[in-house]
DNA sequence: GCGGTTATTTGACTTATATCAAATTCCAAT
DNA sequence: ATTGGAATTTGATATAAGTCAAATAACCGC
């Protein structure tokens, strides 16, 4: 799934918005391992993901919380700090050798005053993504670590393959002994 | 707060889209304990609540659990619903009597294209209640009911006064039980 | 393929919170 | 003020998941 044809299920894309799109993302490759954004550092972009897989993360009393995996099609930020401009709490990891298209914020804000329609992508991504997280909240509130684990693979099924149990569990929400004793009954 | 100038504080309101906004929203008096959408209902309407106090709960086996509160000065509805064209899965009732402005779908789209900036608002406003959710996950998944409980009161003291305890502890993810005994060692 | 690091599994024990049940307090309508 | 029902508190017990620790297993660079 290429960035304009994520766009263009969207919104209407015309001929100069197309070419604007793609005067305004940049190419990246990022290697396995390799980071994004560090806890701490501003976060001035957007990534689209073109392939690979990336996680985002923080660190709760020395260990790794993951907040989030982004995969093919998806995009990935520091939300919070995108938004806000306040330094990210989040490191973003990439789990996997990816392809990226990077969105820097003030070509996004200079998108958005020149073609206002883009301001409707904007905030239907973001109504979207509000949607799966108040999915994601009442899980956690309301379900076991096993049905969360369930869930996860029955809606993302080939990303338990790619992801470390550690990082699914924290995820989860859970630890990964659990996780490891979930999977071991089935 | 009201609306006006709620708006006001995220985008510049000109003389015209001041009268537009007048027009297309509805001004709706409720009494305590009236239901503004029953689950299984589609939902039509954004409300901004100028006095009083919402929530938003759904059941789970049997039991109500509050899904959030909306005070003077925010926004409700079953966002899920609204945003998807679902039926709702949240019923939202009023906790004391209320003036609301009401803002139907229809005419919220129509400002969305009559005057353009106004995607911006809403974007805006989608991804503040983004930041907000996230916040309110990662509180969830790694703060003892405690924290959580004391996390509240901080940010939204007097509220705790005003919801009954057991819509408190459903919104916290703990049982009622638990949140009287938090509250009973101080 | 070998050795060492890292990830996962397994075990024993602890703990926060849930559940069920009963007692008490609060409150609104008469 | 009195009363009946709902809300809250308190108590006893159960349980899902956490913690700490050790044993395996998987992976990676040489």
């Amino acid at each position: 799934m290429t960035f304009l044809t994520h766009i263009q299920s969207i919104i209407p894309v015309s001929e100069e918005l197309r070419d604007a799109l793609h005067n305004i993302t940049l190419i990246k490759t990022v290697k396995k391992g390799q980071l994004l954004i560090r806890a701490g550092e501003y976060c001035h972009d957007i990534y689209f993901v073109e392939s690979g897989l990336l996680r985002g993360f923080y660190y709760q009393e020395e260990k790794e919380i993951t907040n989030w995996f982004a995969r093919e099609g998806e995009f990935a930020t520091s939300f919070y700090a995108y938004i806000t401009k306040a330094t990210s709490t989040e490191t973003i990891e990439a789990l996997e050798d990816c392809e990226l298209l990077q969105l820097p914020y003030t070509n996004l804000q200079q998108l958005y005053t020149r073609f206002p329609e883009t301001e409707r992508l904007g905030r239907i991504l973001t109504e979207n993504y509000y949607v799966k997280l108040e999915g994601r909240l009442l899980g956690l509130q309301f379900t076991t670590a096993k049905e969360r684990y369930d869930n996860l693979v029955k809606q993302n099924g080939p990303l338990v393959l790619r992801a470390p149990l550690g990082q699914i569990a924290s995820y989860l929400g859970i630890t990964q002994e659990t996780l490891s004793r979930i999977r071991a009954k089935q």
